[in-house]
DNA sequence: AAAAAGTTGAGAATCTTTCTCATAATCGTA
DNA sequence: TACGATTATGAGAAAGATTCTCAACTTTTT
């Protein structure tokens, strides 16, 4: 039930808003580029315009209600914030994404930023490398 | 003396290369992207077209000359590899981007790895924010 | 229900980066 | 030092990702 967060972001509760936020909540992968919603909305036979969907994500950030991450490659992937920050670890195999959060890695940020008179508004920390279960030894 | 470096990695050494080293080399910011660099080198003169800036920059990637960051804004940045692995500080207001390295962050991102039996290759960190003495508080 | 405000879809436009291909430069060798 | 094989370059076309434009359409307010 997020027509409320839509509303309390100033924005309007249209049918495209609620079918990309459905989307987001229930990918397993949980971190999807616009074309990724894009493809999945036409699977269920919405048809939403790109566009549409690049402005909506947008607005969302700006909302706070999902986070844009730049991995490697250019695209960008979106993932619904639920409020917990985290870390992401991209497998290159799969491109499996894993979540992790590291208070001592957080902590040590703070006090690099601080010692460097700096503001920290954000941060972005991506482990890039392969799963070692994801890997296809011999098999077919 | 780079042109080493240039037949090390089997590179010809030409012009573009050469003077592509030498912008990067010189400059004060140590983070170029490619249409700087492209800008740069037509104000001494040199015309060289993008798509060869972007080739090289490529071809020094694979060989370790330089290494291609993506900040947030789509646009990758290059820097020259000198060797010494650091990680990011942006400032949002300049632009102003200033490296630092933190063996317990680093340590921290290896021991995560291992526990999520996760090979790490590499990694990107960058913190976003403000230079606090970059801040024009009042100033014309 | 009508008006006001905000939203959408489609395609055009923009921006960054890569590709194509004919021409030109480099390098090892004769 | 010139030759030939190889590799590199430049320009523009092409591709990929994202944003813009604008007329038609929903939502919300009155």
């Amino acid at each position: 039930m997020e027509t409320q967060d839509l509303k309390k972001a100033g924005l309007k509760v249209t049918h495209p808003r609620m079918k990309i936020l459905e989307i987001l909540e229930r990918a397993p992968e949980h971190h999807l580029t616009a074309e990724d919603i894009y493809r999945k909305l036409l699977e269920e036979g919405e048809q939403i315009g790109l566009a549409t969907i690049y402005r909506v994500l947008t607005q969302f950030e700006a909302a706070g209600l999902v986070n844009r991450l730049h991995f490697e490659g250019g695209q960008a992937v979106f993932e619904l914030d639920r409020g917990t920050h985290h870390d992401h670890m991209v497998c290159s195999r799969t491109g499996r994404v894993v979540e992790f959060y590291d208070e001592v890695i957080e902590q040590r940020q703070r006090e690099i930023a601080k010692a460097h008179g700096f503001r920290l508004r954000d941060h972005s920390l991506i482990l890039y490398g392969e799963f070692i279960e994801d890997e296809d030894t011999s098999s077919s």
